[in-house]
RNA sequence: GCGGGAGUAGCUCAGCUGGUAGAGCGAUAGCCUUCCAAGCUAUAGGUCGCGCGUUCGAACCGCGUCUCCCGCUCCA
């Protein structure tokens, strides 16, 4: 551990990453002042610039450099039965059980699954048969008397001292309606992919898409998780990015492999490194799906997911096609036939995707010699996502040289985010930008007011260059423009 | 939800066996200083997570509660 002796630079632990990011405005507990919300959490100043340009970015990708992808921007509230068609309502809620000497949580229906795995061939169908008869009643008390008849135990502590089986519904629901007894019960989406499902058809005419074509989707969903940590990984309050993309059954593979690889590459382009990203393909697939695989980041606390990419068959579109009693049918000229497109997921976390780009940049560094040492914390940002793209000092706050900063600062103002700061020693103004991530500082000093030219400062570097200040906006613009991650792909 | 750990100024922490709060950094204002958290001056900021109890007296002891962190479970 004796590393003080080299330059070391370090990743932050999670911890750290959370102190900074409520230290320097990125993320905020909600509801701080009333000891915070379980799960939910703020975006600050610099962290909202962060999240919207990662948004932003996304958004271009998927709807500017795809012309057969087109957005929209469906509601948070949907009809009730959209939940019933895509599975939710009965797929979404799990019966839980605990056991009293492990204190292990158990999905109830999964330990009696295994335990018919392990009877006779016909004693397990009846099993499962019996249980599946239980949960479509929703007798709960049946189920656990199904554990203690079949002295299910559990695997750990090996003992059969059961809690009663709790149903957790993992979708928040509220009233539509001013008076309780008249409304009825709708649900906050849990997931963005439907509200892109029942506006399928509307999107494809309208805009007139050919299949394959693609609708992206950028919006908060909710999740009523029963154990939400790791900061903003899992909150019960999230926002998804998706795009599903609709192609001709019997293609979905190929369609699929491409996403897959697509997708990997942006994260690349992004500047993530290519060790800390890893495919993780789903070995029990989800109801809807025929091939599933999670684009992973290795993030302080493990390899995690960040975005999903789903083969979703034409399951979503056949169910709303049943319950709505509307046909969901594309007419394919080119072959001359009608029928259910396939689907093809490609669904990020936003807030994993600001998680790990704030992981990936947090970076410590020492520097300096013996007693001077320090140590210099600061965001490796992609400029093209920095909240701030640079700050304009003037050197001291004297002889006209904050005039001529101001100058640069208004003229720079227009075209993108940037901070003008003439308070304190030009050192402690550099050291800031760094916490926040802001990748150039322009100094504006007394060779400036003879010559026109500022010196340019690199945050990773800390490098300087001069620069005519008649040639700095272009620079700035061309190094902090989206083309420089976009032109990767 | 269960088990473990932790809550004192914006941050990092100190505060003895109970005697009603302090430091460094940071912030703000000013001075000084043309280049990497320098120096000087001043100011602001805390019902010690919250509640109840014990006590003449609680940051400190007891009980309860909330929140956060780590593990179990699940997912975008």
């Amino acid at each position: 551990m004796n590393a003080t002796q080299e330059k070391a630079t370090t990743e932050g632990s999670l911890k750290q990453v959370i102190a900074h990011a409520k230290e320097y405005g990125f993320v905020f507990p909600s509801s701080e002042i009333y000891d915070g919300l379980s799960a939910v959490y703020d975006y600050g100043p610099f962290g909202v610039e962060l999240k919207n340009n990662l948004k932003a970015l996304w958004w271009k990708t998927m709807t500017q450099l795809n012309d057969n992808i087109v957005g929209i921007d469906a509601s948070i509230f949907m009809h009730p039965t959209t939940w019933k068609a895509s599975g939710h309502v009965d797929g979404f809620s799990d019966p839980m059980i605990d056991n009293k000497d492990s204190k292990k949580r158990y999905r109830a229906d999964v330990l009696i699954e295994e335990h018919a795995a392990k009877l006779t061939p016909e004693a397990g169908l009846a099993l499962e048969k019996e249980l599946a008869r239980l949960l479509e009643a929703d007798d709960l008390s049946g189920v656990l008397a199904l554990i203690v008849r079949e002295n299910i135990k559990c695997p750990v502590s090996g003992t059969a001292n059961w809690t009663d089986v709790r149903q957790f519904n993992l979708m928040f629901s509220t009233q539509v309606g001013s008076v309780a007894e008249d409304s009825s019960t709708i649900y906050l989406r849990p997931e963005t992919a439907q509200g892109i499902f029942v506006n399928f058809l509307n999107v494809q005419k309208s805009a007139r898409m050919k299949v394959p074509f693609g609708i992206a989707q950028i919006g908060k969903a909710f999740r009523n998780e029963i154990v939400a940590r790791q900061f903003i990984f899992r909150m019960r309050e999230f926002e998804q990015m998706e795009m599903q993309f609709f192609v001709r059954p019997g293609e979905e593979m190929t369609w699929y492999q491409h996403w897959k690889a697509t997708r990997l590459n942006w994260h690349k382009a992004l500047g993530i490194p290519e060790n800390k990203l890893r495919f993780h393909d789903h070995e029990k697939l989800a109801h809807y799906a025929n091939a599933a695989v999670d684009i992973e980041f290795e993030f302080p606390f493990g390899f995690k997911e960040i975005e999903g990419i789903h083969s979703r068959t034409d399951f979503d579109l056949k169910s709303h096609q049943e319950y709505s009693g509307k046909k969901q049918q594309y007419f394919d000229s080119e072959i001359n036939q009608n029928y259910v497109p396939y689907v093809v997921e490609t669904s990020v976390g936003a807030d994993r995707l600001f998680l790990m780009t704030l992981c990936n940049a947090y970076t410590e560094e020492l520097v300096g010699e013996g007693e001077q040492q320090k140590l210099r914390t600061y965001l490796k940002l992609n400029p093209a996502v920095a909240p701030i793209k640079a700050a304009i000092f003037p050197v001291t706050k004297k002889d006209g040289l904050p005039e001529k900063a101001r100058l640069i600062f208004d003229d720079l103002r227009l075209d993108m985010k940037v901070i003008y700061e003439e308070k304190d020693n030009i050192g402690k103004r550099y050291a800031r930008q760094d916490l926040i991530g802001t990748p150039f500082c322009i100094a504006v000093d007394y060779q400036s007011l003879e010559d026109d030219t500022v010196t340019i400062r690199y945050r990773d570097s800390t490098l300087q260059e001069r620069i005519a200040i008649k040639d700095l906006k272009a620079k700035l613009m061309a190094e902090t423009s989206f083309n420089t991650i976009l032109s990767k792909l």
